[in-house]
DNA sequence: CGAGACATGTAACCTGTTACATGATTCC
DNA sequence: GGAATCATGTAACAGGTTACATGTCTCG
């Protein structure tokens, strides 16, 4: 259970409502973690009963009243303590879904499995292509608070960019293998001429 | 909800029984997906409901009974429908523990930072080694019926392998970057001589 | 005039975890 | 004698999703 600690964190940050919080998961955090809004107010609740955070409403004439929610003492102990707690190897990859489809994707017929590994590919660059964004986001935001959190915000951005990059890199050989035993399967007949190869993300950061 | 579709995925290689599943899940798949017991007999029941799968009972007399789950025509239509579906390129990574972590960690003194890391890179280490390990027992099974699934089980866990190398290798920078500040700081006082580094898993296949 | 941002929530349901219960056989 | 393997399940609870409900202000 991480959403706990998801909350803490941001709030840590500083204080927000939980539509703040939903934006900022939205904005920031949605490849690590996510949550519906019904889900973010329930734990904020929680929250509060155990003592992690604490509200206050704001009574604002413009737009609808606001409860906004800080982190206690001892929900900043809550959080650093799971921060340091360690997740065993074997958790790595967790639960994953395209992983699980790759486990089985056997099944189907090549063509099939084509179509698949280029839609990975292109979700792929997507992601690769938002990270790039925020990268250049994160350079003009940069030295206000908290330079230390942002900081490693930014190399994990190039983390992930990196660890999808090695994905793109192997799903890209992939579909050359494919292409290659599909072109021998039907000895130079019609159809394709050669593999498009689909321009994958560019290796150079 | 892809229990139900890992449930039929390794129903379509052979008809097992709820413990079985659990072995498969526990020996094969616990890197992409993992389940307890009580959930997936939960979930055979359900999935016998909607005529997914189909049972039967097997008496044994030195062993206990055994309830015997085989995949319907219906559930394998259901299964590769999954398999065909795309996921969005916002779900590349969904909730990943470590990832949101990482977020967070610019809280911690650099010294803590540097212990997390160290344990990631160890479980990384862990995960490759157990990948290598199942190439090699891969070769030797290798030719048995499904010869076109566990091909791609075999890429997959070259895909894994790969994907994990790139996250050690970030990791390796990270730690890297952090005992030259550390070193720095204290400039050139006791304590560590020299990045030990942490021999990680080499990058040869 | 409609869409979207702002703002909080309830209800019903599904998914996942943990603890408990049972009991024979086999191996050390 | 005790632990592991084989084998299936219930009950209670926690975590997560989806649909619904409400209402104002602002911008195009």
């Amino acid at each position: 259970m991480s959403l706990r600690h998801a909350l803490l964190g941001v709030l840590a940050i500083r204080e927000m409502t939980g539509y703040d919080i939903k934006r900022q998961f939205d904005r920031s955090l949605h490849f690590y973690w996510n949550a519906s809004d019904s889900q973010i107010y329930r734990e904020l609740r929680r929250l509060e009963e155990t003592g992690m955070v604490r509200s206050h409403w704001i009574e604002q004439s413009d737009k609808p009243n606001k409860r906004v929610y800080s982190i206690t003492p001892e929900g900043e102990r809550e959080l650093d303590d799971w921060i340091r707690a360690d997740i065993s190897w074997e958790e790595v990859h967790d639960k994953d879904p395209f992983l699980l489809k790759m486990f089985f994707i056997g099944r189907l017929e090549p063509e099939e499995i084509r179509g698949i590994l280029e839609d990975r590919l292109r979700q792929l660059s997507k992601a690769i292509e938002f990270y790039d964004r925020r990268m250049v986001e994160f350079a003009n935001i940069e030295r206000s608070r908290n330079p230390e959190l942002l900081r490693w915000q930014l190399m994990l951005l190039e983390g992930v960019r990196e660890i999808d990059t090695a994905e793109s890199n192997w799903i890209m050989r992939l579909i050359r293998t494919l292409d290659r035993e599909l072109a021998a399967q039907r000895g130079s007949a019609p159809g394709r001429p050669d593999p498009p190869v689909d321009r994958g993300p560019d290796p150079a950061a």
